[in-house]
DNA sequence: ACAAAGATCCGT
DNA sequence: CGGATCTTTGTA
């Protein structure tokens, strides 16, 4: 039986936890009924303070404050005016760290895994560790997967642009 | 108080 | 390739 990924996982580095939640599945609960249950098939680190790319590059802000909490919170904001975005934060208290997760097995993209799965700004802040509407379950599957740059942060410059902190499992 | 940009998606 | 759409942030 599947277990709720717990503290330990969720306090590394991003770089270490981004690749590790591939092939975990995410569990979303709504109205006492499971309207999503799919593995994690795509996602990107934003590494803290000195990462270009990073939301928290500009420091501790009334939006970046979620990502310096324990790993294991929720990160989730608004993007382009239409599109929530679902961030997990990582590391230990005061590092800024999150992984965007962009997209699950059969819905691809960050703005419409959120959509499908009616997730919005009442996530930020939410614990995975004792949500009862939201986690993350051990698979125990370690799929093969494939870096890349991270997706349209060019505003970030080369050095942090060219980051291959993108994780995508394979075919 | 105002302007500008943005970790996206969809249709042309 | 451009429009939709609105929060966050910096600047005055």
């Amino acid at each position: 039986m599947a277990k709720r990924l717990e503290t330990d996982f969720y306090t590394r580095d991003v770089l270490e936890v981004a690749p590790d939640l591939l092939g975990q599945t995410l569990i979303r609960v709504f109205e006492n009924s499971r309207i999503g249950q799919y593995a994690i098939t795509e996602v990107e680190a934003y590494r803290g303070e000195e990462d270009l790319a990073c939301h928290a590059s500009k420091g501790r802000t009334a939006r970046t404050e979620v990502m310096y909490a324990e790993g294991g919170h929720l990160y989730v904001y608004l993007i382009y005016g239409m599109y929530w975005m679902l961030n997990v934060v990582t590391a230990p208290k005061d590092i800024s760290q999150a992984v965007l997760i962009r997209g699950l097995k059969e819905i691809t993209g960050p703005g419409r895994l959120t959509r499908e799965l009616k997730i919005d700004k009442s996530f930020n802040g939410e614990s995975l560790l004792t949500s009862d509407r939201i986690w993350i379950e051990d698979s125990g599957i370690k799929p093969a997967y494939t870096t890349t740059s991270r997706i349209n942060v060019e505003y970030a410059g080369v050095v942090w642009g060219a980051k291959e902190w993108r994780y995508v499992v394979n075919d």
